[in-house]
DNA sequence: AATTCGAGTGCAAAATTATGCAAAAAAGTT
DNA sequence: AACTTTTTTGCATAATTTTGCACTCGAATT
């Protein structure tokens, strides 16, 4: 063991203030701090430090401590955390399906942040129906939902 | 598009209630509900949903909702959450260094959670000294600490 | 209705990551 | 100090994941 302590310490600093996207981009930087490595222990390194390579909101990938996930994620979830929700298209309509008992407090939600695109909804036990307003897209309205229904993807 | 949407979903579904290791993995399950897909879009369906292939305590990896990391990391970090410390040992005695200020706390922690492996600490300001009892060993403490020091990793 | 535009995919290849095995180093024992 | 056991690591290779390119299909536009 030349100095996995040491090494595991710095590869939290460089990941916490970097961000790396692969091993082999990690491994240099490590390199170049003196360390001499491979990729293989490096690999182990982050396995056991449960590092964990994660998309951020701009679609790449990353390595993240723990904690920082918990963060990063908890940013991004201010709203609606939790109350996975589907969302399918017909024509002018949208519906939205989700847990049971929490569609009247979605659909109060989306009153009040999409009614640039959603012109009126109906609230049954899990199931949601919104009106879109005439113009706009289900891209439109896709993109609105997700920017507080954190459980739907916009790509 | 066949059915994206329903999809996504299934695969929310899967991923959250069985330990899926790999996409291929992820792949079959989902070929045998019935869709008809490759892996290629299955590799880009979880990014785009964010899912994470995160190591658990066990060391084995599989696929996590973002939304489950968070719970999951909550959980594993109770207490000295981001406190980052690293660890050093020298013959009967282990070495801790944390951010500025935090060293005294740690302390107090220690002596109160590692009796059993610690016979007595003195904190400066970052950094913290503990004396190891006798005939305990490195792996011992380093168990221990590891145990409320999440920022520690036992491998 | 024709045309344009973009999302969604498959294919195959590139890129990245994980791991079995064996050797070396460190830690623990006697 | 000699010996045993556990860790750590490299190497080579397997396993897994990502991505460029091309094609299809449906939606939006003219």
């Amino acid at each position: 063991m030349r100095n996995k302590n040491k090494r595991i310490n710095v590869i939290r600093e460089i990941i916490s203030s970097n961000k790396i996207a692969s091993q082999d981009e990690l491994l240099k930087l490590l390199m170049a701090k003196g360390f001499d490595l491979t990729q293989a222990t490096l690999s182990r390194d982050l396995k056991a430090m449960k590092v964990v390579k994660a998309p951020d909101a701009n679609g790449e990938y990353s390595y993240r401590l723990p904690s920082e996930v918990v963060q990063t994620e908890q940013q991004r979830l201010p709203y609606m955390a939790g109350v996975s929700v589907s969302a399918d298209f017909s024509g002018n309509v949208v519906v939205l399906h989700t847990r049971a008992g929490y569609a009247s407090s979605l659909a109060y939600r989306i009153d009040d942040e999409a009614d640039d695109v959603i012109i009126g909804t109906v609230a049954g036990e899990d199931t949601v129906i919104c009106i879109i307003k005439e113009g706009v897209t289900k891209k439109q309205v896709l993109e609105s939902l997700c920017s507080f229904i954190p459980s739907l993807i916009k790509d």
